[in-house]
DNA sequence: GATGAATGAGTATTCATTCAT
DNA sequence: GATGAATGAATACTCATTCAT
């Protein structure tokens, strides 16, 4: 029979590391990087601030780790629809779309995607990772997807050079939106009608004349 | 015979204010508000730390007016151009953007932007202040176009809740772009490839199939 | 075997706040509120500066908790003595004073009146406090011991609105002699004179004649 | 012929520096030495910060005159006084006493005595300066008139190591009151009252049993 | 003489990081 | 492994003092 004693705290190696990137991001979300305290940070976590120096060497550690961790998994699904996907092109783009949208509303990528622009120029080593990892890749697909569709005579001739920025930035700008000016804004966005009349615009934008 | 002795400062009480928040502006937007040192932007305008406490009373006030000052004049202008132009609405909407292009890189209006972005849940008042004076008025300016352009049959029937921000974000992008990975771009944005083939899109999915 | 390698620090989370607030009564005393540099506090107690602030929130809670803490063991004493005392009122004014004096003489009591009677205005809600305490008990007491000394014929008739703050001056002036002109007076007091002959004059004056 | 000799400070014009000093008494009684800012006491006094250091070389050598000016006049009609009157001993004390009480009105000697118990710690050389011409040739005064009483047989036999400062304590301690706690005592001290029954009370402790 | 803009040394306070327990 | 008391470098801010005007 076991003993009731609560013990002070519990080892818990394997679930701790994740926990503690929760809890940070969502404190490096909320205040950036420089504003955010580990003193909260470990209190979300439920925590105490020594723990977070038996996971992670530094606070610029623990960030990129954030950043790292959380963006990673992401880009690899939609890129495994991209290949897979059968079927014309402006349907291929609303799935994508429709995929990205569930995936920012599943976990807070939105709120990496702010962190990133926010400091990206302070942590010129983890912008570079991002924008590898993250931005060049989703443009790659972008690109990929464009090509796709002039390939197969559904768009027009475009610039590939600038078009896929353009067309990923009303999806970066929903993401951006929502963690900076919620707060203030008076009539806030129905991310559904969003969706639904980005991509009907932009596939009108898109097709042949 | 006078000797050419330099003194150790001089007097510059009109001139002051605004060296100070063209200073500030770089460093904020360089390393974000918490970032930023006063001596930085002490030694960035050729004055000593004591000095910047003459005219602003914090570094947040300090904050707040480098913000106030720069957006206010740029906004009003857009709204005149919108106001005066005579012709068709595709052509208003190219006059507006290149307008701004124009605007964008004769000061630091993407610096502000991105700043805005980065610190606005930060500071809630200057982030009302920001939406109220900036956004909520861009996109009324745009609500107007697109009304105009749907009122003269020129544009097809759009959801005016969310068009605008739509319509808008490539050109916040491309502000923010340019303030947060442009060091790790491969391949830079050649801006007037990138407004070109944005104005001939939005159009392109604004208009009647 | 081990090594006597001193560390660096120890933990010592009850002492802590008693050896902190001795040393700043210490530092108060001697140079005053604004002139009392946290550094010399946090140096005389042997701690960083850091320290200090694990458990006072500012230099002006330091100093309250300081008055406080060393003021209010000491005026119950007294009241104690007062209430218990057999004898005549002579006697209990005599052993009233006594004590008094040995209490100064044993903390620093002259030390947190000087500084009550140089920082009162600087601090009104500590006035406050240190007025209801102190100063008003004290006279308190000073009026009950008259009052009881008329009752019983041995003084003569008083006017208890002034008299009580006239018969306690002197023992006040002896603490502020010793605390802020120790330093130049050439024929320091005696204390021991001083006590003596304050309770014999004074004993004199309230006297039938 | 003239000597060279700078003097610490200079007066360059006639009503100025009293000015200053008048200003620089107010604030230093209100603040204390450290918490007075020098803009403080320009405004008050209606000139420029620049305009102080014209007239004293520091902040400290405008405390020290402000003390030095205020003070000396008046220690030396109460000794004309003391030096010309015919009659009993009690009613020179009687005189005494209530010539200095009107000096106290009429100049803020209470600021300054005040103010020397809270800062002689922070200045030696001031608080010799005031131990000198003060508070000893006030205590020599008293001396002089318990060693004509004791000669007239008035007064009973006194330790004139003591009895001085045990005489005085009580105006002294009136102009502090006034000074440290008047905002925070309920009842306020009726001056006259206490005048009169402290000089009641004093030379009823004095006299011959 | 008078001014007040400019200075810069000085200080309270914060917080990432360490380490005795 | 976990804690949180202790550290001390870093930084916003103050204000006596200087000096160009």
């Amino acid at each position: 029979m076991t003993t009731a004693i609560k013990p002070r705290w519990t080892r818990r190696k394997e679930a701790r590391p994740k926990e503690l990137m929760t809890a940070a991001l969502e404190a490096f979300v909320e205040h950036g990087f420089a504003a955010t305290k580990l003193d909260e940070v470990a209190r979300k976590a439920g925590v105490s601030k020594g723990t977070l120096y038996l996971y992670f060497d530094s606070k610029e550690e623990l960030f990129k780790a954030v950043v790292r961790e959380t963006i990673v998994p992401n880009i690899e699904q939609a890129e495994k629809v991209m290949v897979d996907f059968q079927g014309n092109t402006r349907d291929l783009f609303n799935e994508l779309i429709s995929n990205w949208y569930k995936q920012i509303s599943s976990i807070n990528l939105a709120g990496i995607c702010k962190l990133m622009f926010a400091e990206a120029s302070n942590f010129p080593e983890l912008a570079q990772f991002y924008h590898d990892e993250v931005i060049a890749r989703s443009e790659l697909m972008m690109t990929q997807l464009l090509e796709r569709g002039m390939r197969s005579g559904e768009f027009r001739k475009l610039d590939l050079t600038v078009m896929p920025k353009i067309i990923i930035a009303p999806m970066l700008m929903l993401m951006l939106w929502s963690k900076s000016f919620s707060t203030c804004d008076q009539s806030p966005i129905v991310e559904q009608d969003y969706l639904r009349a980005y991509i009907e615009n932009t596939i009108n934008g898109l097709l042949k004349v």
